[in-house]
DNA sequence: TGTGTTACCGACCGTTCGTTCAGTAGGCCG
DNA sequence: CGGCCTACTGAACGAACGGTCGGTAACACA
């Protein structure tokens, strides 16, 4: 039995814009599809030849298009930190009350998660083993201080509980949002925005029934 | 330069009556050092010459005490699992009301997750390559329906908010209780206890202050 | 038709992987 | 001392790994 489904369509490429040359598979439709079959396997558990039997080619021809599977890890965790970094400096993320910039943070990164989630994915389970990695996290802390400033300047406005931890807090609030990677379907299920409005809602009033 | 610190002191055996034949590392030793280390590196990242450094012997050793590589990874998903369903068998998880049945379940994971770190750990980033990671990926499956009915009853109790999906909301309250893993440092920091506070705090109340 | 450009194949390399095995070392107890 | 038990070594195995290289295939455009 075949460990990967049928080979993807180099056809489906991003842009749409015909090249000359040879048709087929180029550098972006190929970081695609790794970053998918890492997800499925996980990267170390990912040889070079589940990713060619995946992309329809020989491994051989993958080398034509990266240099090699660490440039295809470091292309994907920059591509999610990126976009994950770009909601931070938005405007909803600068200006007004700490709380609601923490919360279009908040709602901004359930919506990098699902429209890159493979790549964002491939980030939330990097261990540091190495350099490629190390990088990785070393963003990724920079990112969760910005959130945990968040916090504490809404713990002095008032508008945050003051009876909890902000670091604690923060590290809650988001591992309840990169959680959505373990089970969100881009298929069915809820729409990006019903997951972000629930999130929301259980983040800031909390389960319990509101006494109405 | 090293890939792991200084080898483990086999001395430390969890029981400590004392057995005979030549000092050394038993089978538990091993299975507690290959989960830190697998937690480490990840499981498909650490060889088993990695293992046997952190043990300080020789990687044929090992197979003195384990049948290799995948006995490590089963027994260390087993324990973790069946950790996790003693909670839900306690009296506090099967008795009263279920709103407060889940308050039980969820403190007792976070116990479960902090006393079982690196075998929870492991689990909890089980992909489902393997025969042994589909088994462990099916009682967890099966624990994760237990919480949604919890969720689900406590909307009918009329405790827990009906504005969000129970399913959605079980898997964000777990997301939040396994995220733990991601930066629960044993030695310092918050006790099990303090941690679990501000998680039923948040999960139940919500993040905003409530107002006085 | 032929030239440029892009994509790919198949054979191969050196290394590392998990695992095996025959033999050895070091404790306790009689 | 000599068994007995447990823990370990060192060399080796076949398989799988990431990666290289010279040659080839298929398109656009002239």
């Amino acid at each position: 039995m075949a460990r990967t489904s049928a080979p993807d369509d180099p056809a489906a490429r991003s842009t749409g814009r015909r090249r000359s040359g040879r048709p087929g598979h180029d550098a972006d439709s190929v970081l695609r599809v790794a970053a998918r079959v890492f997800n499925e396997r996980g990267y170390d558990g990912t040889s070079m030849e589940d990713l060619a039997r995946a992309l329809g080619v020989t491994k051989s021809a993958i080398y034509h298009h990266v240099s090699g599977k660490t440039e295809l890890l470091r292309r994907s965790l920059d591509l999610a930190m990126d976009a994950l970094f770009e909601v931070t400096g938005e405007e909803g993320a600068t200006t007004g009350r700490a709380i609601d910039r923490l919360e279009h943070v908040m709602r901004g990164s359930v919506r990098v998660l699902v429209e890159e989630l493979p790549h964002v994915t491939l980030l939330l389970r990097v261990r540091g083993n190495t350099d490629v990695e190390k990088r990785a996290l070393e963003r990724r802390r920079r990112f969760d201080h910005l959130i945990a400033d968040l916090v504490r300047e809404g713990v002095v406005d008032g508008d945050i509980r003051s009876d909890v931890d902000p670091a604690v807090a923060s590290r809650l609030l988001f591992g309840m949002v990169n959680s959505i990677v373990e089970w969100y379907k881009p298929d069915r299920g809820l729409a990006c925005e019903e997951i972000a409005d629930a999130l929301i809602r259980i983040a800031f009033q909390g389960m319990r029934a509101p006494k109405d």
